[in-house]
RNA sequence: GUGGGUGUAGCUCAGUCGGUUAGAGCACUUGCUUGACAUGCAAGGGGUCGUUGGUUCAAGUCCAUUCAUCCACACCA
């Protein structure tokens, strides 16, 4: 043997050992061979701010399985790896981290901020990527790539420059949705919305010509400084005649039209609007429509321009309240009611985000969208599960141009350059352009790019695009994208135009959607309600293979999970349950048993019974994955491992393989190894450790299991006739410990049983199973009726007496025959009515009504023997 | 407001193309120091598949209705 198991499952012991000597071998790394199909998935760059969480942990467990599955299948199989520099998250954990220090960006410039950039990369970037491999993730390091290395900048100014001249990106001023904390623009995506009680306003701007008052109602009063227009509804009757004319704002005195537009509903407060075109989306709609000035009455920070001497310099909502107090001294408050509405926050920082008109840098969406929505439409593209489909297409046919510049330092910065001479742009690949116009060097940008730009990017940037490169000749279009759906618009959606427009063809064939990992109450694990559970603990205390496997068993694609510890623990148990089978099967096994064929001729119907089993799993294994079922797939593993191969076929041979003399003995040693064995390469895309650990130790051929050949099923290990065989004796040894466990006759206590039957054939020779599994101190067949003075106990295929009416309380069981009695003739009545209806045997497939029959049948067998044992009680 | 998910055993969840008596893990009951494993073995209890209707030979599965619950997107100043 080649070595030992140690007694107790340990995966500390080997885990860490096994992941270096496959990275060592190089087996991460594709076949590279050509004549095999390619099979590749870029791994979703985790952050270089973050530390491995659960669902890096189920996303990536999902990638490595189905890398592992293919890589067995002969694929040439790519898993790339990388992490995303993720512009915003990290620069204000850097800022946040200057604070502690009492240095600001401003005090050590660009450069020195980016010198500090880069070596929190060094020193966080890499700490998630080792979280990686802990839980097995099989993924090619040597091609591992980080969204701002030299290969994806180079992919972002290409797309860049190349949108732009298709005048596909264009700057100009637009609202656009601005952190006043991380000082930034922020894209619509990164936004989100929480409901806050406000309030309701109501104030009147006096009309200038002295008739009178417009009423209206806000719920940002301070933004009045900015007001450049009041608006009605064109066709609201009560309004007509003041079009055109001119209200004086309070506090400010500028003298502001009356203009009429669709957008103001009559119906809602009172049919009047401020019109604040530098800080609402619709207000700037509005001012586009009516040629208003754009009045900007706040800074980068939220607080009120010079412009307004009095408010200067408060923050927002400190000039609500100055604001709301002086309409009220100059009697311009008319009420103020309670309104809950919703409010925009920062994705990053929470802050309530401030709309703004604003220059910056956009793309245009609607060209790009179309492709990306026919791609999904016309099935090119696949989501599993499906219905996200939905969500994708509802978002991209309401897309709206996105804004890609950002005020922050992280990241790549936009290639375009201004002269500030004669107000020229260029943009280009060039480092150091000069003017066109009067040849002085040119101003650069300073503003960087969206993250998600260059994350759009990675399923060809990492290929190497837009260089042709092998990788890309051979891994592009990817096979799936793994990811959670709280992530579809943000990034998939964004890779499908990009990919589309860039590279003519999809990034990806299949979108598989898993859910999030909740707590046990079901809350998203957050930092803030510190509520996570840290992966790398739990591969501490159970192992990985324990992880992967609870996060995988029961989990079905785009549903959440609730994460339960003792489902890791049951995972664990399940591994050392494997791990002792395999411990009993070199306890038992020769140097000369074979894993790797099976000569069938010699072999026992249980052998042959347990490979036609095993035969049918490895094609529903197959099928499953291939389906992206991988819980499905799992729970097979678990059944056949734990049920079949360890409760039943182990418990059958024990006797052949001590009886190290008997003829049938080297047959169980092979079946048992060949099996084992064979299951190990099924389960090790889900179980990589363990299976490799276990399966060195077996007799083998090959230097690891994760380069051995994925299991095909094979015709010749059907065994349909064993199959039966053996359900006929496992229902009777069933029935048997059933009859005993209800009398409480402690197994101890041993019992001759007789057995009258039909089927002989498929109990000669199968009499010592009784002696092993169900206390039988001696069998008899016998086509003959036994005494009375014994229990009955029915199965389909045969009587079976027990002699121990001494022992039996006869009203007990004569009260448990009949229920039995009442079952049976339930079933048959259930059965019986489908074949009286001539529809069902008319429409009802062959099989389904044979089915019936056979079962009409088969209980019809008992139900006369229960009626006759019971008649035999009285 | 629009769209979507979920509702199955005490708890957490599977349930593939509509087709045997609806499954698992945990929990529970009973028995077992059976030579791989008590992280185990055997036996068992526990379900009106949220409601009501419909389609079908056949519905947990398809359609409609309704209740509960969660989420996404969009928002009225």
């Amino acid at each position: 043997m080649q070595k030992e198991l140690n007694k107790k499952y340990n995966p500390a012991e080997f885990e860490d050992k096994l992941y270096s000597e496959w990275q060592e071998k190089g087996y991460f790394s594709p076949s590279g061979d050509k004549t095999k199909p390619s099979f590749s998935i870029v791994m979703p760059p985790p952050n270089i701010t973050g530390q491995l969480h659960m669902g890096h942990a189920l996303d990536n467990t999902m990638q490595d399985i189905l890398t592992r599955y293919k890589r067995m299948c002969g694929f040439n199989s790519l898993w790339l790896p990388g992490t995303d520099h993720a512009s915003i998250a990290t620069e204000a954990r850097i800022v946040e981290a200057m604070k502690k220090e009492g240095v600001t960006k401003d005090d050590i410039g660009r450069e020195g901020f980016l010198e500090r950039a880069w070596d929190w990369n060094r020193v966080y970037g890499g700490r998630i990527i080792e979280q990686l491999k802990k839980i097995g993730s099989s993924c090619d390091w040597s091609r591992t790539r980080f969204t701002l290395d030299e290969g994806c900048s180079a992919a972002v100014r290409e797309v860049f420059i190349n949108l732009y001249e298709k005048e596909l990106i264009y700057r100009g001023i637009r609202i656009i949705n601005w952190c006043p904390h991380c000082l930034t623009s922020i894209s619509d995506t990164e936004v989100e919305y929480e409901d806050r009680a406000g309030s309701f306003w109501h104030i009147k701007y006096p009309l200038t010509d002295g008739s009178g008052f417009v009423y209206l109602a806000t719920t940002r009063p301070e933004t009045m400084l900015g007001d450049t227009a009041v608006a009605v509804n064109p066709k609201d009757e009560r309004y007509k005649n003041l079009i055109g004319k001119t209200v004086t704002l309070p506090l400010v005195g500028r003298i502001i039209p009356i203009v009429a537009d669709d957008y103001v509903e009559p119906e809602f407060g009172t049919g009047v609007v401020k019109i604040t075109p530098a800080h609402d989306p619709n207000d700037f709609e509005v001012g586009t429509r009516h040629n208003l000035p754009l009045e900007n009455m706040m800074t980068d920070d939220a607080k009120i321009t010079d412009n307004y001497p009095k408010y200067a310099g408060m923050d927002r909502y400190e000039a609500r309240k100055a604001i709301i107090k002086d309409l009220e001294d100059g009697g311009f408050l008319v009420k103020t009611e309670p309104h809950e509405h919703n409010v925009g926050t920062c994705y990053r920082c929470d802050t309530t985000i401030e709309p703004r008109a604003s220059l910056q840098w956009f793309v245009k969406m609607e060209p790009l969208a179309k492709p990306a929505i026919e791609a999904v439409k016309s099935g090119d593209i696949r989501f599993i599960p499906e219905r996200f489909e939905k969500n994708y297409l509802h978002w991209m046919e309401n897309i709206r141009d996105w804004c890609i510049s950002r005020q922050l330092w992280w990241g790549h910065r936009i290639p375009a350059f201004y002269c500030d001479e004669c107000e020229e742009l260029l943009v280009t690949k060039e480092e150091n352009p000069t003017c066109k116009c009067c040849g002085k060097p040119m101003r650069q940008d300073p503003d960087t790019l969206d993250t998600w730009f260059s994350s759009a990017l990675w399923p060809f940037s990492t290929l190497g695009w837009p260089n042709k490169t092998e990788d890309m000749e051979s891994f592009y279009p990817t096979s799936v994208l793994v990811t959670a759906y709280d992530i579809i618009t943000f990034w998939v959606s964004r890779m499908i135009f990009s990919g589309l427009e860039y590279t003519r063809k999809k990034p990806f064939s299949d979108v598989l959607i898993h859910g999030l990992i909740r707590d046990s109450q079901g809350r998203k694990m957050s930092k803030s309600l510190g509520n996570g559970i840290d992966p790398l603990e739990i591969i501490e205390s159970y192992g990985a293979d324990a992880l992967r496997f609870a996060l995988t068993t029961g989990n079905s694609p785009g549903n959440d999970m609730r994460f339960f510890t003792e489902r890791v623990e049951s995972s664990r148990n399940f591994a050392n349950k494997l791990w002792n089978a395999a411990r009993f099967i070199m306890m038992n096994i020769d140097e000369t048993a074979s894993s790797d064929s099976i000569e069938t001729a010699s072999l026992e119907d249980e052998d042959k019974w347990l490979l036609s089993l095993y035969n049918r799993l490895i094609t529903e294994v197959r099928d499953n994955i291939d389906r992206y079922e991988l819980g499905i797939a799992v729970s097979k593993l678990y059944d056949f491992i734990w049920d079949i191969f360890c409760d039943w076929y182990i418990e059958l041979v024990k006797g052949r393989l001590i009886d190290k003399a008997s003829k049938t003995n080297m047959s169980a040693q092979n079946t048992l190894t060949y099996v084992m064995s064979n299951t190990l390469k099924l389960l090790h895309p889900f179980m990589p450790f363990i299976t490799e650990e276990i399966w060195q130790t077996l007799p083998h051929k090959g230097e690891s299991i994760m380069i051995s050949d994925f299991p095909v099923g094979n015709k010749e290990l059907d065994f349909p006739h064993q199959e039966e065989n053996m359900r006929v004796i496992i229902d009777a040894v069933r029935a048997i410990r059933n009859h005993r466990a209800e009398m409480n006759v402690p197994p101890s206590r041993k019992a001759k049983i007789y057995i009258k039957t039909d089927k002989t054939e498929f109990f000669t020779g199968k009499e010592h199973f009784f002696v092993r599994l169900a206390s039988a101190t001696q069998v008899e067949l016998a086509d003959k009726v036994f005494d009375d003075n014994s229990i009955q106990i029915i199965t389909d295929s045969a009587e079976i007496y027990i002699p121990m009416s001494d022992i039996i309380d006869t009203a007990a069981e004569k009260q448990r025959l009949t229920k039995e009695l009442e079952d049976t003739e339930r079933e048959i009545e259930r059965a019986q009515s489908k074949l009286d209806n001539a529809d069902f045997i008319g429409r009802a497939p062959e099989k389904v009504v044979n089915a019936e029959r056979d079962k009409v049948n088969r209980f019809g067998i008992i139900r006369d023997k229960v009626k006759e044992a019971i008649q035999k009680l009285q």
